[in-house]
DNA sequence: TTGAAAGCGATACCAA
DNA sequence: TTGGTATCGCTTTCAA
């Protein structure tokens, strides 16, 4: 420890160790020093022992720099997030997401370049950049919304791409959670708790995984044989939740409500209880995703639990198998389930 | 639109354009298109222009690969990130720095790589990488710990780096948000509305920025004569603001307790008013940070607004600065900013 | 099995 | 002002 600067027997002294300098040291070609360190055929097992025992010595580590340039990739992939300048706090979904795609990258060797952007244009843009210059080998296509023109664009651009949860005819590789199920659960549990009639606190309708939960809400409820309850964006944010308790307010018929997610759903609580209308007494209300907070408000938050650290990782991994092969069959991570808590009647 | 591959005129059909295709095209050699293309001095104008119209004519784009490995330079800085890997909610910090760090960034083209680690050791190992493959030109070292072993590792490694609020004699350039007046303006204003004891929920003591929260607290309750009183962790989150919520309670004396962040100030008023303790009737309390959720939820937060945003936009200027120039001056963003509302009382 | 040499796509130096 | 060429650190033929 301490603050020397030596980083093991024959650090670099003020040079950087290059593969010509294991080569030397080895007494043998540069090539053979490739073809031995990457594990190549065509290197007798007595040399390359010789040039990993060198490599070692030197404390060799191959420039990436070289690496990319002879070998045609950058060995990162890229994530574009799009969020409004003003209020750039990331939803919970994408650290464990970034974690997740972290976790698979790692054992390979690639990185994760992460850029934010403050409108669909700009993002199109990052990603036309990406491309570019050769930044990246592929990219991650989250959050997508109706007509995302980023689907065709990755085509333009011959750039490899995964998409998180897309529409069922997405053309590119996609990894998916299936949450139908646990909606249906949900709204079942709705049905037999005796509710009558359900609203919904969805997302905004541009995006994609907003819609699919509308979706999701409406088919259930016609499984279950229940009413469709009043509708309204709760924009995925605790103000939007907040601000849709007026019109959830006003449809007194409703004694459930399914929120888009987490967030809204706390934000409805906080109003609804703040006009004396309680939660659970009155109204049932579950939210979506599963965020850490669920847990610990009052009352606990009833909702549905995905696993973004999962699709992370299949995400990176269809990525990179797609970067690397040209193409890579769509995954499907375990689907999400039904948390039962306290923001929901159970008789 | 549509699903053409057409990237404008003279797009390339299949191989990508280099800086060869642009030589051969303007009739100079590859030379003039590079320092043409920098406006580097040494052209005509004439010709200048004329490789600037083929370059465009061929949709030119410069390969990052061939640039880094030429100019020794990676064009990219990396951020590590710590976390629990059961708990990979990143907090609202990171997206408002990343936003600014990327608003820098690309505006030099410049890119952004960022790594999750679940601990200590993992994150060091991280940086290590990072400088050994040359990933990366230069790092942040955000979240710094007491005596946290990455500003000696950035020297031994000499990779660049800036630190976010670290300590007064950091070896490293650094961005600073002095909190202090916020702080002392906080209790000054406890002080006046006739609290005599002020209770703090910090952080982890091992974080540099707890243990700075801790002793502006106490710095200025002693410059206001006022008393110390209970002081708990809340370990940043809100499941721990709630568990701090005993602690607190049982220091009557306390009328006013300062948190360490919103999270745990949230979580410690759901405590408090779970135990009948109204909030600010009973007891004010104040958090840090200014998240957008302080200000919806009831009572709305009182807190101390600091401007990550600002923060991650400086450290990323100083850190090409440095990597540039190989040293910068320290920077300052505009001190953070006492946000009084709902949850203090004011009288 | 080994080594020499040709790229990869830029930058930069040095003659012309 | 130009253009030729070496160079960066690898991978990958292709001969020997």
């Amino acid at each position: 420890m301490g603050t020397t600067s030596d980083a093991g027997p024959g650090a670099p002294r003020g040079k950087r160790v290059t593969i010509v300098d294991v080569a030397e040291r080895a007494g043998v070609a540069i090539s053979s020093v490739s073809s031995a360190l990457n594990n190549r055929p065509g290197v007798s097992e007595a040399t390359r022992l010789r040039i990993v025992e060198a490599a070692a010595e030197l404390g060799f580590t191959p420039s990436l720099r070289g690496k990319s340039l002879s070998g045609k990739r950058a060995y990162a992939v890229g994530l574009v997030v799009q969020r409004n300048p003003d209020v750039l706090e990331l939803d919970p979904f994408f650290g464990a997401f970034i974690g997740g795609v972290e976790a698979y990258l790692d054992e390979r060797d690639y990185a994760l370049v992460l850029q934010m952007s403050a409108d669909a244009a700009q993002t199109l843009d990052r990603y036309r950049r990406l491309a570019g210059d050769r930044r990246v080998d592929g990219v991650f296509l989250n959050e997508l919304e109706v007509d995302d023109p980023r689907t065709d664009l990755v085509r333009e651009l011959e750039l490899p791409a995964v998409a998180v949860n897309p529409s069922a005819q997405c053309p590119v590789p996609a990894v998916r959670q299936d949450f139908g199920a646990a909606i249906r659960a949900l709204i079942g549990h709705f049905a037999s708790t005796g509710h009558r009639r359900v609203a919904h606190v969805s997302g905004p309708m541009n995006y994609l995984h907003a819609v699919q939960r509308v979706d999701a809400w409406r088919a259930a409820l016609r499984e279950f044989g229940l009413e469709e309850g009043a509708l309204v964006s709760g924009e995925f944010t605790y103000e939007g939740g907040l601000a849709a308790t007026a019109t959830i307010a006003a449809d007194a018929a409703s004694t459930a409500v399914f929120c888009a997610n987490d967030l809204s759903a706390l934000g409805l609580i906080a109003g609804l209880e703040r006009r004396g209308i309680s939660v659970p007494d009155r109204v049932s209300v579950a939210g979506f995703d599963g965020i850490q907070l669920g847990e610990y408000v009052h009352p606990a938050l009833t909702t549905v639990r995905t696993a973004p650290r999962r699709i992370g990782y299949e995400a990176a991994r269809l990525l990179l198998a797609t970067i690397e092969s040209g193409t890579a069959q769509d995954a499907d991570v375990e689907p999400a389930e039904l948390v039962l808590r306290d923001s929901t009647r159970s008789f």
